[in-house]
DNA sequence: CGATCTTTCAATGTCAACATTAGGACAAGA
DNA sequence: TCTTGTCCTAATGTTGACATTGAAAGATCG
């Protein structure tokens, strides 16, 4: 009912390249600044060059790469810079779907952000692994998009999602003691102050849930080149 | 004139592309709903498909055009709950533009404001253009975007920019004599407060400015299909 | 020896032809 | 008449070849 069970959405090779790419990005594969040449990728992917040009298009579009006429595509670099302006960005957007949220949740979709903060529990109990408990923090922020019901607010939330994946993952890199030791209660808290929390009060903790991670990154960043 | 004028930013043909079928969806040439077929605009444009692709997919992304797997571009249609979504989600980010403004904007960038509202005061006394004045109004928000210097900020604006304008657009066929009332003193407030007013208060006229707009707009939308 | 102009080339921008598909026209059956 | 299955066509998805360009290597001059 929320999203239909036919999700037999037929996709292009552009949105099959752009995939891989991005999971490439994100395993370490292109480490930041690296060139992304269309003709090298098109052959390693077994597609044309046509399809891999709209898949970096669609990278671009979620900034995680950058590209100048005539002058290529390549890789982000996690500036600190880079960290004030997505993460300014991202609190505005939280805060809105926060509170939109609030009103028009489903029952189960409200479940279902319980059932995530019990993966990231398990997931810790049985050693933690850092990507996926990444994973399973932007799946919760998804849900919380989802629920809010804007598309366009949403589509706001995913030309900034991977950067914020990557920053994440370079977080958990620089902080992992202190990630690791809140993950579960700030979201536990998040996920009960959508079920039955005061609106005020849901933003401010939103807007303090993101502040938090950019500290996080922030410590460890300007150190590290 | 409207913004800095290093703009010699050399571009290729899709966005040329883009601009023109743009300046035509604005102009009332493809009315909402209108299918754009590549063959034909790559015709009439003189450039091959494959730049009227990326110039479409452009469009796409800035929300003025919908399109599916083989199922082509249309123009979108103007309902009351898109522009609901459009609306929620502007006030979030002016909200953020305005307060990050009032810090980081400089002389030059606050003279820039004062200049456009004059252009609209002189505007109205010289008859009132409706296109023209929704032109200036865009280009005030611009202005602000610009002053706060958040590069992700001013993606996120660019995105839902052209489905402002489209709306305002249709905002002054149904109320025209509402909006030209008050788009000087709004924009000149706005102006004053983002040189020396109180955060809060900037905060939440910023809101209040979007909010005007949209009742402004919904008040006649829902009786026009 | 350093600076500036020229050349070169690898990579991107552009294009037109081929392959695939969604949606409608049409006809057979209940 | 309504449903269902088939075919057809117009439009998009995909591809490899050709044109253009930015930047670095090389040459020339002061």
């Amino acid at each position: 009912m929320s999203s239909a069970l036919p999700k037999a959405a037929r996709r292009g090779l552009a949105d099959e390249a752009a995939d891989l790419v991005r999971a490439a990005i994100f395993s370490g594969h292109f480490p930041p600044g690296a060139p992304l040449r269309e003709v090298e990728l098109a052959e390693r992917l077994g597609v044309s060059r046509g399809s891999v040009r709209e898949g970096l298009a669609r990278l671009e579009h979620e900034g995680l790469v950058r590209g100048g006429w005539h002058r290529g595509t390549t890789v982000i670099r996690v500036t600190a810079e880079d960290a004030q302006e997505v993460y300014a960005l991202r609190a505005a957007l939280d805060r809105l779907a926060a509170t939109t949220a609030r009103r028009a949740a489903t029952a189960e979709q409200l479940s279902a952000l319980d059932r995530l903060v019990a993966e990231m529990a398990a997931e810790i109990a049985e050693g933690g692994d850092a990507p996926r408990l990444v994973a399973l923090d932007i799946a919760f922020h998804d849900q919380i998009y989802a629920a809010a019901g804007n598309g366009r607010l949403t589509s706001a939330w995913e030309a900034i999602r991977s950067q914020v994946h990557l920053f994440q993952l370079r977080r958990v890199d620089v902080a992992y003691d202190h990630y690791r030791a809140r993950v579960v209660d700030e979201h536990r808290e998040l996920a009960a102050l959508l079920r039955s929390g005061d609106i005020r009060t849901l933003a401010r903790r939103a807007e303090e849930h993101v502040e938090s991670a950019r500290r996080s990154l922030l410590a460890g960043l300007p150190t590290a080149p």
